[in-house]
Parts: structure tokens; C-alpha cells; sequence
DNA sequence: CTGGATCCGATTAGATACTG
DNA sequence: CAGTATCTAATCGGATCCAG
């Protein structure tokens, strides 16, 4: 596993690993990504599990993980249509990283919210 | 470790590690994060190693940072003044997570490059 | 059910100029 | 060196209406 000399570094722009690092470091793509861990689901139930997300970001943020091959889209032609949405093998690798990030949160919020504070204290001029 | 019944759930709307998920999946976030896990650095240091960041997001960034407690700033008093940024130990926990993200995204380029190609070649209907 | 299309206000980020 | 302040262009995201 030559790891030595790759060509791609996030830390030049103009390398295109900069657009999907954008694309990845979004809440919504995080949000989806950890929900289809889980299970695969259809469109509706990734509404209703992403509390607050609307219809149009669900639907852009599906389509952007799909076009970089991290979930996969079924269509059942039943009526009305079904449609199912999965990781792919490629989003399979990565989701376990990004379902971290999301317990991480949850686990250090606590200390966040006291560093938050004492920040706000200290900051307070007026 | 009780990890049961957590107060938090990020897929909670009104729950406070929205906003946390909102600033961490961020791009500038995790560059910023990645590079100081290498070592601790200074300002002009940060900039010059994140290509195309600009002194007002590179600035915003680290303060955000700062304020969820992941940071910390200290101030030498030379002339002209030093500032040193390094990980807090909160977010000594999280750069392993961050730069493993960086990191698949170089390793997995070339398989997103060729879905991306696939998927506009399959919706190319002009 | 699963979206596409559009309007529009809010937020963001880049560029530029200035400071202790 | 390490920022702050301001202006503006671009983007984002929410709301709404419509459709196969």
C-alpha cells in the first residue's frame, strides 16, 4: 500500500479533492450519511428522521452523494413510485467515520457548551 | 460508561449539537483541525499551509473553534506580537476522526472522479 | 410518494483597506 | 505579525407551487 507521493492533497486548492472535502463537510450529508447506515430507506423516511430538513436540501443532498457513488438509488416502479436509497461499497467505507463524528458531538456537548460559556465570559466587554 | 438515554441527538432539530455539527462539518473546520494536529502553529503559519483561505475565514474559523473549546490561543508578548494556536485536549480527541476524513477523500479520488463521470453521462440528456 | 422548478430573503465568503 | 472593519457578489436555504 504505496501511500507515499499521492497525487492529490486537500491542502491545494485547485486539487478537486477541495470540492468533494465540501461536499462532505456538510451537516445535511453528514446527517444522511449516518442515517443510512443504519438501514437503507426511502425518500420520506429520511424526511422524517432528519428532523427540520426540507424537501429541496434532502433531495440536493441525495443527489450530490449519489453523483460522487457514496449511495446508491433504487427505483421500484410500483404506484406511486418507490424509491430506496443505500450505501454503495465506497460510502459503506466511510460511514463509520462520519457516525462518529455525530457521537462525538453528542458525547462531548457537555464540554463544548461549558468551553462556549467560559469563552462568552471572558469575551464579554460591554 | 452509560451511553444510554443521551440528552442529545443530532437528528433532533432543536438540540443544541446541531449547531456544533453545523460549525465541525465545515471545510475550513476540518483543513484548520488537520493541520494543527501536526503541531501547534501560528497564525501566518495556518494561512500559508491551507491554500486559499482567506485572513477572514482563517480568522472566523479559529475563533469558532476556539469558542467550542477545541483550541486555544496563546499570546506571546514580543514585538510584533506572537499568537500560537494548538488542539485542546478536547480536540486532541477529535483530529484522529478529522484527518482520517481528509484522508479517505485523497485515498478515494479516483473512484469518486469515475462515479461522478458515470453518473453525468447517465443524466446527460441534452 | 418522490421529486422538479421558481422566487426570494438571509447568510456567507471573497476582496480590499486599515491598525496596534 | 495578527488581526478588525466594511462592502459586495455569490450562494444557500426555506417556502411554495406543480407533476409523473
Amino acid at each position: 500500500m504505496n501511500k507515499l507521493q499521492l497525487p492529490y492533497d486537500v491542502y491545494d486548492d485547485r486539487c478537486p479533492t477541495r470540492d468533494v472535502l465540501s461536499r462532505l463537510a456538510d451537516k445535511w450529508a453528514l446527517l444522511v450519511l449516518g442515517c443510512l447506515e443504519k438501514e437503507p430507506q426511502r425518500f420520506n423516511s429520511l424526511r422524517r428522521h432528519i428532523r427540520g430538513i426540507t424537501q429541496k436540501m434532502l433531495t440536493q443532498t441525495l443527489r450530490k452523494l449519489e453523483r460522487d457513488g457514496l449511495i446508491s438509488r433504487k427505483i421500484f416502479p410500483t404506484v406511486p413510485v418507490t424509491v430506496e436509497y443505500s450505501l454503495s461499497p465506497l460510502g459503506k467505507t466511510l460511514t463509520h467515520t462520519m457516525s462518529f463524528l455525530t457521537l462525538w458531538v453528542e458525547d462531548n456537548m457537555d464540554a463544548m457548551l461549558a468551553a462556549q460559556a467560559a469563552f462568552d465570559k471572558a469575551n464579554a466587554t460591554s
